[in-house]
DNA sequence: TCCAAACCTTAACGTAACGTCAAAGTTTTT
DNA sequence: AAAAACTTTGACGTTACGTTAAGGTTTGGA
């Protein structure tokens, strides 16, 4: 009866258009962050253009890594009608937020990395160890030790105890 | 009756010396990387010395952020009583495959970083912005928009549609 | 017009690594 | 011995969907 004839269509071409699925789309509807215009006859739910603007909006801030919870807050603040004036002023700070959490999260992994780094090169010195595992430290493996090598751990259990 | 005289201790210390928690240790239990040495006769789990040093270095672990599972593979790689020469050799793959995750990860959310550092700037220019949201784009925005600027969609909708 | 293919519906379980109760038993301290 | 502090198992909650399952709806073609 009610196809998708003028601009409507179902969930599954506006979740291909968007780049996304439709199990998405869905649960985006549950979380309330969008619904269809309407449902045809059968059901099935239709939306309009507006919808997918919508819809690119969500994946975007998804991009920068909002959580849901956090990109209902901003979705809501558009719908509230500011200007764009007003508008920008008050994303602007959720933006600015994100922007030091994901300098942080960069920091986090740089750290990581560092150490990971360091690791790497201290197990290369343990190659050529022919001690077992749980036995005592071999040479190279107490001089590391002496400069809280991270590696150690991973072999020698008595290892640990030498850390502060 | 049987205390934790000699060298034992309940999970509450274990997990306090490791700096975790008891439900992780319990869960870690659950997952096989960890258990205790005995029960006392009520039934509480009691840990040498030697299971608070596998704990910390499966935290060890976990703060480069592997997930439980290769933490399982690594730490059965150290059961196997090879000597520390032989699994220096297996674990460096586990540790560079890591490394390379990490330098994505970094790589990842500078990627994000950039994006979000031009989004706020475009949007800085949409502050004097007194168009309401859902209207065609004030003279700012059309210039961003000509160079895909990508904080426009979450203003103005008709923005999308130009992209490619 | 009728059928099959392609699409849609709701419902519900699974994920990772624990956090957070709850109700009841054990150890330790006073 | 009582009370405080600790432990036990069990089970539900978390995030953002993926993945069946069982059954309707649309659509395109013969």
């Amino acid at each position: 009866m009610s196809k998708c004839t003028d601009g409507l269509m179902h969930i599954g071409k506006l979740a291909k258009e968007a780049g996304t699925t439709t199990r998405t789309v869905r649960y985006y509807e549950e979380m309330g962050l969008i619904c269809p215009e309407c449902r045809s006859s059968g059901g099935f739910r239709c939306y309009s253009h507006e919808q997918l603007t919508r819809l690119r909006m969500i994946l975007n801030l998804k991009e920068m890594e909002f959580d849901l919870e956090h990109i209902k807050i901003i979705i809501d603040k558009r719908d509230k009608h500011k200007t764009a004036g007003e508008l920008a002023h008050d994303i602007l700070h959720d933006l600015n937020g994100r922007l030091r959490d994901i300098e942080d999260q960069i920091a986090h992994y740089e750290h990581i990395r560092d150490t990971l780094t360091q690791t790497i090169a201290s197990i290369c010195a343990c190659l050529p160890c022919n001690l077992r595992v749980e036995e005592r430290l071999c040479t190279a493996c107490q001089t590391l030790t002496q400069s809280t090598c991270p590696s150690i751990p991973f072999f020698h259990s008595p290892a640990l105890e030498i850390k502060p």
